[in-house]
DNA sequence: CGATGATCGTACGCATGCTTACCATTTGGC
DNA sequence: GCCAAATGGTAAGCATGCGTACGATCATCG
């Protein structure tokens, strides 16, 4: 790693608490974590006297969004969540213990579990949509636009080419 | 890999997908989710053959540049790094297994346990910072300056109104 | 038709973080 | 001086996500 010094007045974005090498340079990398962290924890918050968390609340959303009625399988539901076959699969069982959700043996093809809303999801997630949408309102009002796409279009950035390193480097396929 | 260069106009930030209830308003938020996640999974990577995780990198970092030699207590580490007591704990447990710090009671205060970096740790703490630079830079060549600080703006915004409304709600004090 | 590989799901263990509960110590008001 | 509140840590349990390994099925090729 012969690594030249890089120049440092690259941008304003880290003006302060810079003394250290570690601080500024992956100031937008922690401010993501940050926000990742209090986001999950003011959800699950708000949520909580419904009964569910933010992730089984986006999961339930993926399955009645991408399939009303046909039931879909966890793999569907893992790829469209960009999951992990594990972590989709304890989710389901969550839902399911909750009553959220109910899972039915495929009958052509005895490989699939077919994952099917409960009327108690479909209500819950209706609750749910609107805290979720109040909630985001509240988090985002009076940003300006212009910075909001900005913000998009560095994460959707940030985004791909993580993914892209993962795949580089960590030949996992999952 | 070609870099796929995606960053035209991507104006319409919210372009497809949005027929649904849930998929367009909340983009910014699973977008902040995704990165979070795949940046963890990447650095992690990144670090593996270190025998470090990134959370783990950045306690250290903490605690060399805030008392290079004192002795840090773990409340004191917990405020630095934002998380609860527990958490901070934990991570110590796991880096005092893994050799890099060392904790010792203090002998005017007993219920404090200060936390010492290890010989070791500061070796790996010094290829870490390389490993995290190349990896960031990697992460943020190209994009516009102006995003970014766009992009900062957003967060550090979304992560104050985060904390508030956590303060609001839930008074857990911690 | 039968071996072989792909796919789906589960089990197990780890890392990270949170909450609630609890113990030990120190400090501060009286 | 003493008891109560504050403070530092630990323990236990849960949610989320990851990786590896494995069993069960299905699909395909020779």
């Amino acid at each position: 790693m012969s690594d030249a010094p890089r120049k440092r007045e690259v941008n304003d974005a880290r003006r302060k608490r810079d003394a250290s090498p570690v601080g500024g340079e992956f100031r937008i990398g922690f401010l993501v974590h940050d926000v990742s962290r209090l986001r999950q924890a003011v959800f699950d918050q708000a949520m909580k006297p419904h009964g569910v968390t933010r992730a089984q609340w986006w999961a339930l959303a993926q399955l009645t969004r991408h399939d009303p009625r046909g039931g879909m399988t966890q793999a569907e539901l893992a790829r469209l969540m960009e999951l992990g076959k594990v972590a989709t699969g304890a989710m389901v069982m969550r839902l399911e213990a909750a009553g959220l959700v109910s899972r039915r043996a495929d009958a052509s093809d005895r490989r699939l579990n077919r994952v099917f809303v409960t009327n108690r999801g479909s209500r819950i997630l209706e609750r749910m949509i609107a805290v979720g949408r109040e909630l985001n309102g509240t988090l985002l009002r009076g940003l300006e636009p212009d910075d909001l796409d900005a913000a998009d279009r560095v994460l959707t950035a940030l985004r791909s080419r993580l993914r892209a390193q993962l795949r580089a480097d960590g030949v996992t396929g999952d």
